[in-house]
RNA sequence: GGGCCCUUCGUCUAUCGGUUAGGACACCAGAUUUUCAUUCUGGGAAGAGGAGUUCGACUCUCCUAGGGCCUACCA
């Protein structure tokens, strides 16, 4: 095994927003870094000049800022290298593993046509030839030996071998003198040093034939890992209508990102029966190897299950501005008497929630001003009696602190006083106060609407 | 068409030839509760199918079926 120091990538290509896959992929290969001592590098694929925008660019280094996957250098731009790749196929061309090929578009696609049609890999007939003239317009293709067989050592899947003659001429610079992305990953993490790859299920096969290209530069061939992609809750390939694909998306739903990174992290990959883990646990125990060989789904149940956990345990100020956040997001604003004491109302209400836009949802009842609208429901359960009744309560509580524990011993207090159960009039309590929006349990109600704003409510529905 | 990969409860997974096949989410039931939620207790739920190797297969081999990826002058 190599003594080298690890060195892993992610290499995404600005092409559009980053995946929830791509975003995995990214954190395992922060994960295995750390957990070796290494470094993780981030390298942005952007050889294909049309497809590529800044924007995506933009969009990629910010969803994993948020996801909190923090590379240990600059990130690289492999268009920016494109001479250094150039260079490399001339090499590739005196050393005689390149060949300059003059297919004309159409008869490429003939070429293509036959080569199914056989069931073999296609192949190019200026293979072995020489065009008269050298600078008529050509690509440059790999030119792969024919005999023999390619032996992947995956770290998650374990040998796969593929025969040579299966693997076509690949091109490696374009008509256009573009360096290709099989020419360019090659090149780049070689010169990166990237001593682990470890990249989605989707690029096995480009691995046997970038295996070769090592070869062909008698470099050493790094280890590699292919990760199986994930899947939606059917699981069909996770598009649109699953509900998000982005890791922005997912932001946007109100996930906080430490449980994102432990979802993801748990998603294909296990240690033990831990369910929830710290991000100093995952480095301690996350090793490839024990990466799961078959594509995950992904469950929002479950999701919704961890981002609960760290909700609980996030702090109030920092939840506070998420929610604003999520407020803002709708067009909406918090009142002020609201705004000024969020963290501590969120201390009240998050029990339960499942993200921020619970949260958010659950302030509902207290942002409605006096007098409320009670919903039928709310109505039928005010009668003459419970009126009476309600008034006596909010003159007994007029005298308590209003704290969760003394307002739950006086509405009990109450109750016994009154010679009944609280069910008798907790219902129509939640009533008043709510209007029929959702709302916690009354102690807790109570607390966040404060006594004046509790009280007044009360009174506006009795009197 | 060709190449490659995958297959344990509904879902994520444990098991590294010998287990009553374990855990978590979800689900169902019960308890608590002023509703929902929370919390607690309990419950149902799995080795795709078929051969073989072996004293013994979820575990190893092969075949079948199903699913996925690739087959670009995209990455």
């Amino acid at each position: 095994m190599s003594p080298r120091p690890v060195v892993t990538r992610f290499a995404p290509s600005p092409t559009g927003f980053l995946h929830i896959g791509g975003a995995r992929t990214a954190l395992f290969n922060m994960l295995y870094a750390r957990h070796k001592g290494g470094t993780f590098l981030l390298r942005v694929e952007d050889t294909d000049r049309e497809r590529s925008t800044e924007a995506a660019v933009a969009a990629i280094f910010e969803g994993l800022n948020w996801l909190g996957v923090k590379p240990d250098a600059e990130p690289v731009f492999q268009a920016a290298r494109a001479d250094r790749h150039r260079q490399a196929v001339m090499t590739l061309l005196e050393t005689g593993h390149a060949y300059r090929c003059h297919l004309t578009v159409e008869e490429l696609e003939a070429e293509r046509e036959r080569a199914r049609a056989e069931g073999r890999a296609i192949r190019s007939p200026w293979r072995d030839r020489v065009h008269n003239d050298p600078d008529a317009p050509h690509v440059i293709r790999f030119k792969g030996p024919l005999e023999g067989e390619t032996v992947i050592d995956d770290l998650v899947k374990g040998q796969i071998r593929f025969r040579n003659i299966d693997l076509d001429d690949l091109v490696l610079l374009r008509t256009d003198g573009a360096p290709t992305y099989n020419l360019a990953v090659v090149v780049d993490d070689h010169d990166m040093g990237v001593t682990h790859i470890i990249r989605g299920d989707d690029h096995v096969n480009n691995a046997a034939r970038q295996t070769l290209i090592y070869q062909a530069f008698g470099w050493e061939v790094p280890a590699m890992a292919h990760i199986p992609l994930i899947h939606g809750p059917d699981g069909a390939k996770l598009s649109k209508r699953h509900g998000a694909q982005a890791v922005g998306e997912f932001a946007d739903m109100g996930y906080l990102p430490e449980a994102m990174r432990n979802y993801l992290t748990r998603l294909g990959w296990g240690h033990g029966d831990s369910e929830i883990f710290s991000d100093a646990e995952a480095v301690s125990w996350f090793d490839v190897r024990d990466v799961v060989k078959s594509p995950a789904r992904l469950d929002w149940a479950k999701l919704a299950f961890v981002n609960a956990h760290y909700i609980k345990d996030a702090d109030n100020e920092r939840l506070a501005d998420l929610v604003r956040g999520d407020i803002a997001r709708r067009g909406e604003t918090l009142p002020d008497g609201v705004d000024r004491h969020l963290a501590t109302l969120i201390e009240l209400l998050k029990e339960g929630a499942k993200s921020t836009l619970d949260i958010a949802a659950s302030l509902e009842f207290v942002i409605k001003t006096r007098p409320l609208s009670l919903d039928e429901k709310c109505k039928g359960l005010l009668t003459e009696e419970t009126r009476a009744r309600l008034s006596r309560l909010a003159e007994h509580l007029a005298a308590v602190e209003f704290q969760r524990e003394p307002l739950e011993a006086a509405i009990r207090a109450f109750a016994g006083q009154e010679g009944v159960g609280v069910g008798k009039f907790g219902a129509a309590l939640r009533g008043v106060l709510s209007g029929g929006s959702p709302a916690p349990d009354l102690a807790t109600a109570l607390t966040a609407l404060g006594r004046d704003e509790a009280l007044g409510r009360i009174l506006d529905a009795v009197s």
